[in-house]
DNA sequence: CCGGACGCCTGTCGGC
DNA sequence: TGCCGACAGGCGTCCG
C-alpha cells in the first residue's frame, strides 16, 4: 500500500502532534501484525518522550528516550491523530496515548504492517540494514542506477522495487515511472544505457516529488496523519488504466502480471 | 550471489 | 442473490 509518498505524508500529518510530548500509555488491543507487537512496549513506552520523527524508505522512525519505534504500513495501515474518545475498529491494532489525551492510532486490515522496538541506531537494525539510498537524495542518480544495474538480469520494473536497490517505490511508482521514463517495465536491467538510466532516475524523482506534493495516492483506505486522503490518483497516467487509452499515442495500455503485481505500459512508447 | 515464487491477512469486486 | 476466485499500495523467506 503505502510507497514513499503516503509514508512521509503520514509522517508530516502526525509529527506536529507527537514532537516533544511524553507517550502517556499504549493501548494494545490486537497485536497480530506481521510480527507480533511486542508486548513490552506496554510497560516500555510510558513515560518517555517522543523527540524526533523521520522516513526511511517506507518505514517511519520516531525517536524516543531510550530508543526508536520503528513503524510499517504494508499493504493497508495507516497512523492517525485521534482524540482521546475516538472508538476503536475491528482493525485498531494500538493506540500511543499521549499526554494530551490525543491519539495516534495504527490500523491494519490486512495486517502486514509491523512496529519494532530498537534500542541502538536504528540503521544498524536488521530490515534496515541493507536499504539502498533515498530516491530524492543526491546519491540517488542515473549513474548510481548505471552502476548498480550491471550484470542484473532482472527486469527493470523488479529492479526499481528492490529495496536494497533503491527504497520506496512500490507498484504504483514504478509502474509511473516507467512510463515517464519510456522504458518498458520487462526490460533487462543490466542492458540498459547511461542515458536511459538518467532519464529512469528523472522520472522517479519527478514522479515522487508529484505524488509528495498531491499527499499521496488513495485507492481505498489511505489516509494521512490527519485523516485526509492523497490526490494523485488523478494523475495516474498508467496505473489503473489497463485497457484505455495511452495518454501519449491513445493505443490502449497493455497489462501483464510480473511477480504477481499487476504491471501497466504502453507497448508503443515505452521502450 | 541471483532470480523467482510463496505466503502472510482481510476486504472487495466481477463473473457465473 | 450468493458463491468463488482473483486481486489489492509489501516484503521476508525459501528454493533451485
Amino acid at each position: 500500500m503505502p510507497e514513499l509518498p503516503e509514508v512521509e505524508t503520514t509522517l508530516r500529518g502526525i509529527l506536529p502532534h507527537l514532537l516533544g510530548q511524553r507517550v502517556a500509555a499504549l493501548r494494545l488491543r490486537q497485536p497480530a501484525l506481521r510480527w507480533p507487537v511486542p508486548g513490552e512496549l506496554t510497560e516500555l513506552l510510558p513515560g518517555q518522550r517522543i523527540h524526533g520523527g523521520r522516513r526511511r524508505g517506507k518505514y517511519l522512525l520516531l525517536a524516543l528516550d531510550d530508543g526508536h519505534l520503528l513503524l510499517h504500513l504494508g499493504m493497508s495501515g495507516s497512523l492517525r491523530i485521534v482524540p482521546a474518545d475516538t472508538p476503536a475498529g475491528r482493525h485498531d491494532h494500538f493506540d500511543l496515548v499521549l499526554e494530551t489525551g490525543v491519539l495516534l492510532r495504527f490500523t491494519d486490515p490486512r495486517r502486514f504492517g509491523s512496529v519494532h522496538w530498537v534500542r541502538g541506531p536504528p540503521e544498524a537494525h536488521p530490515l534496515l540494514r541493507s536499504l539502498g539510498p533515498e530516491p530524492l537524495e543526491d546519491a540517488f542518480g542515473g549513474e548510481y542506477l548505471y552502476r548498480r544495474s550491471r550484470g542484473r538480469r532482472v527486469p527493470v520494473k523488479s529492479f526499481l522495487m528492490d529495496s536494497r536497490v533503491v527504497v520506496g517505490i512500490g507498484n504504483i511508482y514504478a509502474n509511473e515511472t516507467l512510463y515517464l521514463a519510456g522504458v518498458h517495465p520487462l526490460r533487462t536491467a543490466g542492458r540498459i544505457g547511461a542515458a536511459r538510466c538518467d532519464r529512469l532516475a528523472a522520472a522517479v524523482k519527478t514522479v515522487l516529488v508529484d505524488a509528495l506534493a498531491q499527499g499521496g495516492t488513495t485507492l481505498r483506505d489511505f489516509v494521512g496523519g490527519d485523516g485526509r486522503p492523497g490526490y494523485f490518483r488523478q494523475r495516474l497516467s498508467v496505473y489503473g488504466r489497463g485497457g484505455m487509452p495511452c495518454l501519449q499515442c491513445a493505443r490502449p495500455l497493455r497489462e501483464l502480471r510480473l511477480a504477481q503485481r499487476t504491471t501497466v505500459y504502453c507497448q508503443r512508447c515505452q521502450r
